[in-house]
DNA sequence: TCTGGGGTCCTAGGACCC
DNA sequence: TCTGGGGTCCTAGGACCC
């Protein structure tokens, strides 16, 4: 691969099957056999990862417990405490970073490099073949590698060969290797957009890039998503590997799916309360302040709304609370709810923040919350600890 | 005992300002 | 009285990804 002009080479590095990778590793006895990573001793929840053996029986990630164990009575499911996770997410990054400076972490299990510097001297792939080998041996995880002059073909690239592959994609292997793929297989098109393709004769992704179909595919998916598609799969996309790209989060949230059912409003509130204590603590650990608070509600429909609310920068969990409360006010009637969570968006650190926000905080808090917290507490103290919820056990 | 949890990005309409 | 764009912020919702 020679490098005119500003044509570069990109890997991208996706572990395979990650949490079930990690889980072998904490408990070798699990190696080989057919498990996947989900709630243990449930058949609540979804599957986040399955292992190869398993994926042999059609279980996949999301997929429901129930449904899983219904394919496979005898699955094992095992948990994870998720500092592992980002123990081996850090020991394989380590390798990566030794081969270049532009690391750009994109999950937990993925990250991309520029190794246009190193490839001057070495070839890519006898240097894709060394980190893949290191990572197994050095780490104990296996990884497939997808070479590319573009961070979306470098993606395709790693996807089309697991576990420990290494796919080579050059503009002019595009037409061999794209082209006879699924437009399910493009990423960036998801569950909703390619049935809507492939009921309409788009099935390929040559089909996509047919010309003849330019027209009829912006009817279907929009101008912008034609053309995010097209220009990508051509390698006229970014080949940027930018290192800070994700380092400041825009947002963080939590959510919770309950076993029982919420339906009054001081259950709501005791719950959010709990959720936005845990956010503001994370907000001012990270030195963050939000703008925009905002609460989701989930009925046993499924039937989800999140509702929102800007104010001033703020990292004080008062103001924050009872922004929530006023949501939670105008927007929940007592239906029966299933989740709830709670997202402060619209960050900005601390040291990016106007002057004027970093005099002093006003301790505060509303009547209204004072109000409330007192009826939680004096409920509390009549009834005990859980006393909001003793009505709904009985009925279970 | 159907359907987790944490993110990013985009769209679209309305308000408001110039 | 009618009629303009452009830009930005806010809110709600949805698609997608891991």
């Amino acid at each position: 691969m020679s490098n005119q002009n500003n044509v570069k080479i990109i890997l991208h590095i996706d572990m395979n099957a990650f949490f079930c990778s990690v889980a072998c590793l904490r408990n070798p006895a699990l190696r080989g056999k057919v498990f996947a990573i989900g709630r243990e001793n449930s058949y609540r929840g979804v599957i986040s990862s399955a292992s190869y053996e398993a994926r042999a029986y059609g279980i996949h990630s999301a997929m429901s417990l129930k449904e899983a164990y219904s394919l496979v009575p005898d699955l094992i499911v095992v948990s994870l405490d998720y500092s592992y996770y980002t123990y081996y997410h850090h020991r394989f990054l380590e390798i990566i970073r030794q081969y270049s400076t532009l690391v750009e972490v994109a999950s937990i299990d993925e990250a991309y490099v520029d190794i246009t510097e190193i490839s001057k001297v070495r070839h890519p792939l006898v240097v894709a073949k060394e980190i893949q080998k290191r990572i197994l041996k050095e780490v104990g995880l296996s990884c497939s590698i997808g070479i590319a002059p573009t961070l979306f073909l470098a993606k395709m690239a790693s996807d089309m060969k697991k576990p420990l592959g290494i796919t080579v994609v050059r503009k002019r292997d595009v037409e061999d290797k794209l082209y006879p793929l699924s437009v399910a297989d493009i990423y960036g098109i998801g569950k909703k957009t390619y049935p809507i393709l492939i009921d309409h004769g788009i099935k390929t992704i040559a089909d996509f890039m047919n010309p003849q179909h330019k027209e009829k595919i912006i009817e279907l998916i929009g101008d912008t998503s034609y053309s995010y598609v097209y220009h990508h799969v051509l390698g006229n996309s970014s080949n940027v590997v930018d290192p800070n790209r994700r380092s400041e989060s825009e947002s963080i949230s939590t959510s919770q799916t309950f076993d029982r059912i919420i339906n009054s409003q001081i259950e709501v509130l005791y719950e959010l309360r709990k959720m936005t204590r845990e956010m503001v603590q994370k907000l001012k650990k990270d030195h963050y302040y939000t703008k925009t608070i905002s609460i989701t509600l989930r009925n046993t429909d499924f039937k989800t709304i999140t509702r929102s609310k800007s104010i001033d920068y703020t990292d004080d969990f008062d103001i924050i609370y009872d922004i929530v409360v006023d949501l939670v006010e105008e927007h929940y009637h007592d239906e029966s709810l299933r989740l709830l969570g709670v997202g402060l968006s619209n960050l900005k650190h601390q040291h990016a923040l106007p002057k004027e926000y970093n005099l002093f905080t006003i301790p505060y808090a509303s009547e209204k919350q004072l109000a409330i917290d007192h009826i939680i507490e004096e409920y509390q103290k009549k009834y005990g600890e859980n006393a909001l919820f003793q009505k709904k056990k009985k009925n279970l």
